[in-house]
RNA sequence: GCCGGAGUGGCGGAAUUGGCAGACGCGCGGGAUUCAAAAUCCCGUCCUGGCAACAGGGUGAGGGUUCGAGUCCCUCCUCCGGCACCA
């Protein structure tokens, strides 16, 4: 196999085009170039897993590099980056079990994913590679976090501004001035019930935790409250929410972001609590279902309980609250089927109606959400009428719905209605709509102080800490008197310490503390103070990759400013689905703070974004050692060639799509590869092939090659890489039956293959006579008028059935077209002296004929 | 439960967005080449009936709009993804 001279000998032109473009510094990216228009095009970057490159990886990457490759050669200054998500926890596992530091892990799979990645011929300016494990890199990880944390939320501006410009109110104490500060950062402190997870020994973000357990590793998690670092991504609800309208990205994941975001507009209400002077607030997107509130909720969590629960109930309440603060979130979840709750034996005032009604405690209602109470109003809530039909509390209707018989349904209370309908039982407001009476009241509470517009988000601020080694250090550090410091960046980075081993201390003190050295320092002014001894979570450094691809060797600065000027934002984003709220809104938070802080000039990092699909095994399964049927890219590209793999990995179907791997599908356009090849190459001298003449193409062999350098270029536009290829083998099939093969054609055609295959493009073009590399060739133009067909065949319908097909000249007229199909024979005989009621021309398409 | 996305030959998938369903590839069948095999090339391949020309049926199921529906509308089924007491 492959003995003969000229044969496609995949594995050596592969590595030699890989050398020569390494050489020649091919793809190196010109920054602030304004003679050419640029365009920035990104991979997600890989964490450097041990398991190495799966298949799942090139398929993006392939995308991309397409897309990148068919810039090019269209004129564009491209940017195309690669580099390394570098920081993780299978890192830090193998450290914990081994005692190996988790850099040199790392390190050694950097070393052979680079191996695997540059195996497959991709564009990268490999001089722009970093990793987020750098400290010349997480220097401005930590640079960004001091900037957060030297920053609060001006909600009048709805921008960030340095601390020291925030208004404090007059009349505080030092240490009132001090927490006022303190809670203003966009980095604090705080004590919150965190999903801590004993298995991995640290806590978790919320989107860390699926379905109760870890995403990594799927460890059970619980609840405890910790102090912990958080991010005040909350302050940017309305700005994350509001600018996804402005970017192109697929609508099921700005859907996804919406949800996550989950704002809710509607207003928050006060009740008295009947013998106390204490007021509680809730909040409902219902202020005009008030009239129908029969009861309260509280979380067992909610301040107010101890005060307000009577002598009677005390022991009920306390024993609900225990049992709810020992439920992990597994468990609540579990118990999501059937509510439970405890009477405290007080009683609020409805503001509406002076009624009394009782006040109960369930962990259906949520510390975290709104005020951690609710109004209950079980004729038009779900939750409330399920709780009250349980505990036999009183249903109230005051919604009428549009439809007569659910409408008595809700009469009866045996139907609980959510939509919107008309109001009932409200007094002065009956009758009302109800978008007119949610105005209406929240104006009416307003009037009386009892009430405000408001506006909730399911979105919590993030929680950043970790209780890990191998991660960003804080640039932080506590004083004896409990104030907490940034470091001057100067400092930065401030590099990881040495550690004897790497095991959490289980008790949620992270690894770090076992640094003494390290962690006790002396300031400046001599007060002994201890360092952070959390880490930050994996997604830091990859909220801000982007910009440092822009610099990557900048010692002075984390990216120049005119490099971000020219080459933001990043114009096509391609990555896995999976990150959809993940790294996208952290990320998107990060550069708008940046954005407000002047130092980006978008107000997105990302204008357009495709989310691969993930490739399954042969057996139509997920792919996974223990199932076995892992596909291991390096033995394909031994087996096939990279070229092969690339193809491939394109041609299996939608960029987008779900898709099982077949080992035949390689043979298949690897087959197709090898057609080309011998189109052109005499495989016993390696020299073109006689057929390969200078000679002028006939008409038709024009025809196909201008469609197919159109179908081509649309279909990179599109992402069509599947049909695009598809075209291309067209073009190939039929070349092969021609006898003299004009060079003014396959030229052309190994052009356009390039950006797929582009290390057999590169010998072929060589072998076609031509020195200098293809990769910075101008695209081909495709000529409309030669891709046009000088006539065309019609489908002749009557009554929508095929009867035959005619031949008409391209720019046949509606009316020649029509007598030409009436006169057909086969349509004569079809309408057997019928007379047509009416004759459909679709020119270029098809006749139908209607008797 | 709620919100998205998708169901097309034996398989992966095409179909100008309302206009010839099944491009291209895989697999399979037949043939050429070969001592033989691999590789390669040619022909065939949605289903049913027929030697054939041809006829009929066909895009998850059922209904509708239309001259015309894989594509649009309604109802239902299945699979995949997301959220899961967010008031």
């Amino acid at each position: 196999m492959g003995t003969a001279a000229g044969a496609y000998d995949f594995g050596q032109i592969e590595k030699k085009w890989q050398q020569f473009w390494e050489a020649n510094r091919t793809f190196k990216a010109t920054d602030c170039d304004g003679s050419k228009p640029k365009y920035y095009i990104l991979d997600m970057f890989p964490y450097p897993s041990g398991q190495g490159l799966h298949v799942g990886h090139p398929e993006g990457y392939t995308a991309s590099d397409i897309v990148a490759r068919y810039k090019r050669m269209k004129g564009f200054n491209v940017l195309h980056p690669f580099g390394w998500d570098a920081f993780g926890l299978p890192a830090e596992q193998h450290a914990i079990n081994t005692g190996t530091h988790p850099e040199a892990t790392t390190n050694a799979n950097i070393t052979n994913m680079r191996r695997q990645t540059k195996s497959l011929g991709f564009s990268y300016d490999w001089d722009r590679e970093i990793a987020t494990t750098d400290p010349e890199y997480y220097r401005w990880t930590q640079w960004i976090f001091l900037k957060l944390f030297n920053s609060y939320f001006d909600d009048a501006q709805q921008k960030a501004r340095p601390i020291k410009e925030l208004p404090i109110p007059e009349g505080l104490s030092e240490e009132e001035k001090r927490r006022y500060v303190e809670d203003h950062r966009l980095a604090y402190q705080a004590d919150v019930p965190v999903n801590w997870c004993p298995e991995l020994g640290t806590v978790l973000a919320n989107e860390e935790v699926v379905g109760g357990v870890s995403e990594r590793g799927g460890h059970s998690v619980i609840r405890k409250p910790m102090r912990q670092w958080m991010l005040r991504i909350t302050k940017y609800a309305e700005r994350l929410l509001d600018d996804l309208s402005a970017v192109d990205w697929p609508e099921s994941i700005k859907k996804l972001q919406m949800d996550w975001i989950g704002k809710s507009v509607g207003a928050e209400v006060c009740f008295r609590i009947d013998g106390f002077d204490q007021d509680i607030w809730v909040f409902t997107t219902r202020p005009d279902t008030l009239f129908g509130a029969t009861y309260m909720v509280m979380a067992p969590e909610h301040a107010l309980v101890d005060i307000i629960t009577t002598d009677g109930q005390k022991q009920a309440v306390k024993d609900y609250c225990e049992a709810t603060a020992r439920k992990s979130d597994l468990d609540r979840t579990d118990l999501a089927k059937d509510k439970t709750g405890v009477f405290t034996g007080a009683y609020a005032i409805n503001p509406v109606n002076d009624e009394r009604i009782p006040i109960w405690i369930s962990d259906y209602v949520l510390i975290s959400y709104g005020t951690g109470a609710i109004m209950a109003v079980p004729a038009h809530d779900d939750r409330d009428f399920e709780f009250a039909t349980k505990f036999e509390l009183p249903i109230v209707p005051v919604v009428e719905p549009p439809d007569p018989l659910d409408a008595e349904k809700v009469e009866r209370g045996e139907l609980c209605f959510t939509g919107n309908g008309t109001a009932i039982n409200s007094g002065a407001f009956d009758g009302l709509p109800t978008p007119q009476f949610k105005e209406k009241i929240t104006a009416w509470l307003a009037e009386r102080g009892l009430g405000r517009k408001a506006i909730n988000y399911k979105l919590r601020d993030w929680l950043f800490s970790r209780q890990r080694y191998w991660g960003e250090p804080f640039p932080i550090v506590h004083l004896p008197d409990g104030r907490v410091k940034g470091i001057s960046e100067d400092e930065l980075p401030l590099r990881l310490p040495q550690v004897r081993d790497y095991a959490p201390l289980g008790t949620g003190e992270p690894p770090l503390a076992k640094a003494t050295d390290w962690v006790n320092v002396t300031l400046p002014d001599g007060t002994p103070a201890r360092r952070e001894t959390n880490t930050m979570p994996q997604w830091a450094g990859s909220c801000w990759y982007y910009l440092r691809y822009l610099d990557p060797r900048n010692a002075d600065v984390g990216w120049a400013p005119e490099k971000e000027d020219y080459w933001m934002p990043v114009d096509l984003y391609i990555g896995g689905a999976e990150h959809a709220v993940l790294h996208l809104l952290y990320a998107r938070f990060w550069h708008k703070f940046l954005y407000d802080l002047g130092k980006v000039h978008t107000k997105e990092p990302f204008k357009k974004l495709v989310n691969q699909g993930m490739i399954l095994g042969e057996d139509g399964q997920k792919m996974s050692k223990s199932r076995g049927n892992v596909v291991n890219p390096d033995q394909v590209i031994a087996d096939y060639g990279a070229d092969s793999m690339r193809l491939y990995e394109m041609f299996m179907g939608p960029l987008e799509a779900m898709k099982p791997w077949s080992m035949q599908g390689v043979q298949g356009v690897h087959r197709f590869l090898q057609k080309t090849w011998r189109l052109m190459v005499d495989e016993e001298s390696g020299q073109p092939l006689a057929a390969v003449q200078d000679a002028r193409a006939d008409e038709e062999t024009l025809r196909l090659l201008h469609q197919t350098i159109r179908k081509v270029g649309g279909d990179i536009e599109t992402f069509g890489f599947n049909t695009a290829i598809s075209a291309m083998m067209i073009l190939v099939n039929y070349l092969g039956r021609l006898d003299v093969r004009p060079r003014s054609v396959l030229e052309p055609l190994v052009l356009i293959l390039s950006p797929f295959a582009p290390h057999l493009a590169e010998e072929l073009w060589q072998r076609l006579g031509h020195r200098e590399s293809l990769a910075h060739e101008p695209w081909p133009v495709y000529d409309a008028a030669l891709a046009q067909a000088r006539e065309i065949e019609l489908a002749v319908q009557v009554n929508g059935k095929i009867k035959d097909r005619i031949v008409v000249p391209a720019e046949a007229d509606e009316d020649s077209i029509k007598a030409n199909a009436l006169g057909n024979e086969k349509v004569v005989e079809a309408l057997n002296g019928k007379t047509p009621k009416k004759v459909i021309v679709i020119r270029s398409r098809l006749v139908n004929i209607v008797a």
